[in-house]
Parts: C-alpha cells; structure tokens; sequence
DNA sequence: AAGTGGTCTAGACCACCAT
DNA sequence: TGGTGGTCTAGACCACTTA
C-alpha cells in the first residue's frame, strides 16, 4: 500500500489517486492536449488496481479535466471553440442556431483591486490587476459588452497586443501561456438598465433592460482566477441554463 | 443473457439494465421515497453481476432518479424542500444566506394552449391547461410573479384548493398526486421592463428592470410537463448558475 | 499486431444502518 | 447480527485507434 496516497483520515484508495493526479495536472506536469500515461502505467506507479485507476479518471472526467478517447488515451482537457460554446459561452440565439462569438478588444489598462474585486480573486485590495473590455458579436451584432479583471501576478507577461494577436478563445491562451487552466465558473445573473456608454456600444436605448452576468472563472482547486461583468441585450439572444442534464 | 437487457443495436449490458430500471420508474412501480430492491436482488433478477447493476445505478444517480444511502438503500428520488433549493430554486441575497422562498398563489385558471405554449408542452394547440399565477416572497418581501402553464390531462383534478391546500413543494405534489417525478429543468432568462400589473405586485417603479426566466420542467425521458415564467425583481436577489460543479 | 480505454464478472472485505 | 451500499482486486474479453 502506497503511503503518498493516504489522506489526513481514512479515505478512499481512489480518493488518494485523484487526488495526486490533480495535483500532477495542477502543476502542469502535462501539457494540454497531452496523453496522460495509461491506465494499466498508473495502476502500477500507484501500486493499484487498474479497476481504482478508472474510479479516480471517471471524477476527473466529470469535473472536465481530462478526456477519454476509446482506444487513444486519456488527455488534459483543452480549451477550444467547442469546449467554449458547450461549457462556457451561454448566449443563444432567440430563434435559430447556436454560434461561435466574434470578440473585440476595445480596451486594455492596468489598475489596482478594489476590496470587492480582491476578495473574489483572493488577492490583497490595491493588487496590480488588469482591466480589459470587449465586445461580442454575434451574426455580425453587437450583442454583449464584457469587463474582466484580472490579477497581473497571475498573468505576468500579458499585454494587449498578445490578447488582440490570440488566434483561439482567452481561456486557450490563459492555458496554454500561463498554465491556468479555466475549468467552470460561477454566475449570478440581474436585470439593470444601460448606461450612456453602453448604450452607444450595443446600440440600444437609453433605459434599455439589459441582463447582467457576474462571473468568477476557477481553475484547480476551486482558485478563482478571473472576474468579468457582462451588460447582454437580450432582444435577440438569451442566456440559457440546462441544468441536471447530466452534469453543468 | 437476458433477452429483456437487449436494446436495438449492440449497447452494454448496463444501459440495458438502466433502461429497464428507468422504465418502472416512470411508470411509478415503486412510491417516491420507497427503497428499489437491493443491489444483489436487481442483480439476480436481470442476470447480471452486481458490478453492471452498479454501474446502472450510478448513472441513476447522476440523472437523480434514485438516492442511494449507504446501509439503508436507493431510493426513488423525493421532491422535499432541500431539493427544491438545491436544484430547481435559483434565487440567492445579493448578500445574505440562501432561503426558502414562500409561495402564495394569486390566481388559477382553466384555459387553452397557444400554439409556442402547445409546442413546448408536446400538446396540441388549443388542448386544456391550468394558468396559475403565484407571487414568491423571500425575507417577507415579493421577489418574483411566476405564471406556470400545465396541460390539463396529465394533473386531471388538479383545482385550487389542492394546490393553495398543499404543504409541501409543487413538485412534491406533482409527484405523489399525479406520479410526475420533476427531474431537471431546462431555463432561458433575458431582461425585460415591469408592465403596469406586476409593477404593483412587486413594488418596483415603472419601467424598472426585471429578470425574465422561461422555464421548461422536464420529467423521464425528456417529456415536458410544466411551462414557467418568472418576472424577478433583481434589486436585492440575484439568479446563481454554478456551472460544471459536479453536475448542475 | 499492439496498445488503449470500455465492459463484465466473481469474490473479498469494509462502513454504515437497522433491529 | 444481518442486510445494505462502498471499495478494491484480478482477470477475461471487447471496441477502437494507430502503425
């Protein structure tokens, strides 16, 4: 019996697998995309069966951060287009087909936490942070203004020309050059009403109700790692929410 | 090898036993909150090992048809009041701690289906329905005003002194009246602006925002059994999404 | 053909609950 | 004490992918 795998109390074998496996893919021993080795491999590193293995693999799948291919392997979860539309983009269309989002970056400053904002990224208030605002279009219509806000510390290098210079969605970037690895979020939805500037950007009245989206990105162990505010008109599209359909 | 466990093409055995179980429980074979035969006992009477059983079972779960107890048993799932706030109760205190809302039911009425309505209810246009308006409350204070659509056939009796008369969940009462077993829901929210009526029933000013969630209750095999409109003052609630948290 | 995940089995033992 | 679900094992075989 494998003393790494024992946790504080009495635990589950499988438990301890899961949990060492997390850590591996916390810390990046991976890459995304990547084979993890196979199932018969970590039976034997860890001294289990093959039969706890699958156990510990069967909830990291289900909390989405690997992959099973049948007769391939089992994969860090990569974030891509469809992964984006199925798990984290929620806008739809009122009548017709879901669509991939255009994104513009309109602007991109530095600033300091608020205590709000700190507390939510579990950072200390006056932190340096980034403050970045786009806005997504869908069907060649501005449809929703976003404001994310992220910790610098945690994104060292960014600036706007590598955010503008990305070919593939922001939570592939946060993946694939800085190790963060978005794997659900946390909403609180409102209605409130357009300001000027919004207004301007979405092309609506003024005193147009909008819907409000509070979000909170968390990677690995439940570590919030980005904020965003989004201002949505909803005449044409709306945020969908299927819950219980076998998971998010 | 159980002829009964084969589905039309090739399928695992598991599925097989799952399609079964989901069977008798759709056709109410056993009571809300009464235990399924144990594991050992679905495993002789299929011919199957405990382990395929198993592996039906937990797919069960994860759908919550069934809660399994350890020591005691699985059961058929029971709408009570922690499952109404867990996973068909979406309101939270922009500050404050989670609550049970109160229900009072402001209206019921007999009527047809419109079209859209007949549509989402897999009914035909103009069949009978219940028109019920309810005014939620939380903290002693009008929150939301729901307008819930129900084809008539499947709650036959259903008048308003049952339901004003229940102390319990509706979905408890769908469930032990009626034998329809609530399991998920399917939700699309946008902003909308407060008409003249539900302005005064929730005592917003004119023209205030309000979060506007069309509902769609759905019970096994995907069938749709309830229509729901929720018109939610968002000043001091908020609607929660936590998305990829282990299932819904 | 070799390697991977997916299914199925049979049995041992453990943890928990009712009585 | 007996019954229930929960864990863990070892092995056989299947389905799918890649080379």
């Amino acid at each position: 019996m494998n003393q790494l795998l024992e946790l504080g109390a009495v635990a589950p074998l499988y438990k301890g697998v899961k949990r060492l496996l997390t850590h591996e893919l916390a810390a990046g021993d991976w890459r995304p995309g990547q084979a993890l080795p196979s199932e018969a491999k970590l039976a034997q590193r860890f001294g289990v069966s093959i039969g706890t293995v699958r156990k510990a693999i069967d909830e990291l799948v289900a909390e989405r951060m690997v992959v099973r291919h049948q007769g391939r392997g089992t994969f860090v979860a990569s974030h891509n287009a469809s992964r984006l539309l199925f798990h984290f983009f929620h806008l739809v269309p009122r009548a017709g087909e879901r669509q991939y989002p255009k994104t513009e970056t309109l602007t991109f400053r530095r600033g300091r936490a608020e205590p709000q904002e700190a507390a939510k990224l579990r950072i200390a208030a006056g932190d340096p942070v980034f403050r970045i605002r786009n806005l997504l279009s869908l069907e060649g219509r501005a449809v929703a203004v976003d404001d994310q806000v992220l910790a610098q510390a945690r994104f060292p290098d960014l600036t706007e020309k590598i955010l503008v210079g990305r070919d593939n969605t922001i939570y592939h970037l946060y993946q694939t050059r800085y190790g963060i690895n978005v794997l659900r979020t946390s909403e609180r939805l409102r209605a409130t009403l357009a300001d000027l500037e919004v207004t301007r950007l979405l092309g609506v009245k003024r005193g147009a109700p909008l819907l409000e989206i509070n979000r909170v990105a968390l990677t690995y162990h439940e570590v919030p790692v980005e904020l965003r505010r989004s201002l949505v008109n909803t005449e044409q599209h709306e945020y969908f929410s299927d819950l219980g359909k076998s998971e998010g």
